[in-house]
DNA sequence: CCTCAAATTATACGCTTGCAGAATTACCGC
DNA sequence: GCGGTAATTCTGCAAGCGTATAATTTGAGG
């Protein structure tokens, strides 16, 4: 480098460069952790040089609030985008949130790894966990209703204690597969991890939800 | 603190230390996150100083490592042990595999918490690369055994193929509710974890687990 | 009781970290 | 074009990091 050069830049927006920061930092947890994430890594990766994370966050860990919650925003809009809404059949419904669930951009090899990086910091931060907690039971209620919708379609009043275990066995299942398909992408073919999904919470819930997916 | 005094100390042998600041780093990892297991915090709960990490390890990774072996070895060694061996009944067996990796201290508050605290070091590090794969497909294999066997005894030939997709889904489940019974130890009753394991597990391979455990 | 190897502590070094504030530069409105 | 504002860079600092090594203390054996 020539000495005595200021590096030239360009003037962004509020909006731009708080985006750019999130998303350095946010690939530098998926790829090395929370450590791999220093001020002045996330700086560098995002183009701009560090004091300009205390532009724009008062802290450090202010900005890592700010990525785990664009995370999980963006984890469940991906959601939602999938899901494609307006289906009338109740078990069609949970079947597409089950596909949805077990296929990208939300199975990707990145997301486990930021899951992972972030446990801590939101079990000790209160601002984090309040993030977590709101995004956690969304999808775990959104998950409730659908089973419950679909099994009264067919004519089953389960109680509530089997609707409850329903759901946690349901969500086990999707969790658990979400992850072999993250950590391990090359170990399934091509849309083997929903049909699974599918077929196996079908199992669990006496549906025949690769049917109801037919239409 | 007194000026010029020097800190009195036992000697103890080298297992003894190694297994002390082997748990230290644990315990910190566990707590709040590879960057939370700096050498002097291992070494305070360690109730040793600093220096001496490096007379019994040859550099922090080397300890990591260690501790992520052993680890790995308490979390296989205490599943054998519940497991019981000696059960004549494939299903049986299966049943009690089930029951044993649902169970505590395999379903412990901070396991989920090392497990993800070691995921980015064990991606880097090809030592911890090793004795991932060397710990993790042993339970794998064990689980892709006791199916087939189990599937066997009952008479039912499936193919290599069903018999992948079995393993897939009930390793997913088994690691799913693992990780909500051990990240949120409130929400599930006594005994509710691995009776739900048994229960689902058996309607995913179509076998009746939980007769099979009252024997 | 003294000796001596080894276990342990103490100190120090170079580097990185997060953070703060001053200095500079780019761009918008006039 | 020409300020003026604020976005951006630059420099510096105190604390903490992992590591190296020298200085001590311990406990066992003669």
């Amino acid at each position: 480098m020539a000495d005595g050069v200021r590096r030239k830049f360009r003037r962004e927006g509020e909006a731009q460069r708080q985006g750019d920061l999130i998303a350095a930092a946010l690939e530098l947890i998926a790829e090395g952790g929370p450590q791999a994430a220093t001020v002045r890594a996330i700086a560098a990766r995002a183009g701009v040089t560090p004091g300009l994370i205390r532009h724009y966050f008062h802290t450090k860990e202010d900005l890592l609030c700010a990525a785990y919650a664009s995370f999980m925003q963006r984890m469940t809009d991906d959601h939602r985008a999938t899901v494609a809404d307006g289906v009338a059949d109740p078990v069609a419904r949970l079947a597409r949130f089950v596909v949805a669930s077990l296929t990208p951009p939300m199975v990707d090899a990145r997301a486990v790894g930021l899951w992972a990086g972030f446990i801590h910091l939101v079990q000790h931060d209160p601002v984090m966990r309040a993030v977590h907690h709101k995004t956690y039971h969304a999808f775990r209620f959104e998950l409730d209703v659908l089973i419950a919708e679909a099994l009264a379609s067919v004519g089953r009043g389960d109680s509530p204690e089997e609707l409850r275990r329903h759901a946690i066995s349901c969500n086990a299942l999707i969790d658990g597969l979400w992850m072999e398909g993250s950590s391990l992408p090359d170990a399934f073919s091509d849309g083997e991890l929903p049909r699974l999904g599918v077929a196996n919470i079908g199992l669990l819930l006496g549906l025949d939800l690769a049917a109801a997916l037919e239409d």
